[in-house]
DNA sequence: TTGTCATTCAAACGTATGTTTGATTGAATT
DNA sequence: AATTCAATCAAACATACGTTTGAATGACAA
């Protein structure tokens, strides 16, 4: 029974729900999600207190709305892209490498304006060691996990399909881990990098990894 | 001045601040720093709640002295491995990585009686995007990265400087990402690892790595 | 206007946390 | 025996946190 009186579109967040789910991307990606408080969240954002309990019930579904944002659509875009490749017969182990990471570089948030914040985010998320976000991945992950082992023993002969399981994880750690240290690295560098693009950053993921996949 | 009344010999700690060490580490590695309380700890330790800030001043110290017991031998190794390598004429890819990746391994924990819960706390360490933790790293890391980058680029022709930072972050990555995630591949996998061993792991690390660090 | 309901708001609540306190212990020194 | 002091202990403290409450707001329909 749909209400007599206005409602929101299922499809359209509230601007409150919104600006919520916005300002907590960003300061979980730069903080942490324990460190971030909803104190904090509800100032950064100019709403009230209560609000984030009244639309999301919890900080802890707050926490798990904000990454499934995240999580749920990378995934979507790593098997879409696989597929095309195993439906194609340009089924080169550097296009299974694009198809796990390109969507993480792609990924842009939710809103037009979304800066590089968001990279940490993603990689918060990907490298988790935090319970509750692990049981989000953990959720989707097996299904990607088993994708990509399963192109990959067909791209690479006599790969082993447990070879195969940890050269996924080693790919993971690898993209996680520059991501968010990306930054980093522009402090000891001789200062090439350019922190905005990541250019530099994706081809040369790309040809690491594709030496170290195709090893046997 | 001595004090004229027995002190502890201070290479040797008591056995109340050995045990909060140790309990602290296990707990640290399984649930992370902020999801433990010193009510956890001294519950688990079988010391009394004041015990922590009477022998280390507070949690945070506590959780400096456990990190810095580890991240510090680990680096320490790393550089003393490495040395021997320039020292000698053995100066190959393969023995680089080794140096990085060894000390890791082969890490025990202070106690002989260390579980593998500490690998999950040193990876828990590299890849920390924890900013308290991170502030240890980065005073240790830039003078280790910049060594093996050093190495790096002596050993494959035609590396760039920059080129090389990327390669050690990849490495890290790959390293902290699959260490610590290694039980969650016996869900997953065939079944054929063995979860106590890590020879396995590192084995299949080193190959993917000496392709893909050699990779141009 | 009147009534309805989702939303917002200031305020308070309950609790878990890190920390401090002041007394007590117990071994070592004189 | 008396003294000294590091170490331990139960208890209390202060506070930051997530959450709840009940009133106020304001848009919309009847």
């Amino acid at each position: 029974m749909s209400s007599q009186y206005a409602t929101l579109n299922n499809n359209s967040l509230s601007a409150t729900k919104e600006r919520l789910l916005d300002v907590s991307g960003e300061l979980f990606a730069e903080r942490g999600f324990d460190s971030v408080s909803l104190r904090m969240i509800t100032d950064y954002a100019e709403v009230n207190l209560a609000a984030v309990n009244y639309h999301f019930g919890s900080k802890e579904e707050l926490i798990l709305a904000v990454v499934e944002d995240i999580v749920g659509p990378v995934n979507e875009k790593r098997l879409e892209q696989l597929s095309k490749i195993n439906s194609t017969s340009t089924n080169s182990l550097e296009a299974i490498i694009h198809a796990f990471i390109d969507p993480v570089f792609d990924f842009s948030g939710a809103d037009a304006g979304a800066d590089n914040k968001y990279y940490k985010l993603i990689s918060r998320c990907i490298a988790s060691r935090d319970e509750r976000i692990s049981s989000i991945i953990i959720k989707q992950f097996p299904e990607v996990l088993a994708k990509f082992v399963n192109s990959l023993t067909k791209v690479i002969p006599g790969l082993s399909s447990d070879s195969a399981h940890l050269k996924v994880m080693f790919m993971a750690g690898a993209l996680a881990h520059s991501l968010f240290h990306y930054e980093n690295l522009l402090l000891v560098s001789n200062g090439s990098f350019d922190p905005s693009s990541r250019s530099v950053l994706k081809s040369e993921l790309v040809s690491f990894l594709s030496a170290g996949m195709g090893s046997n």
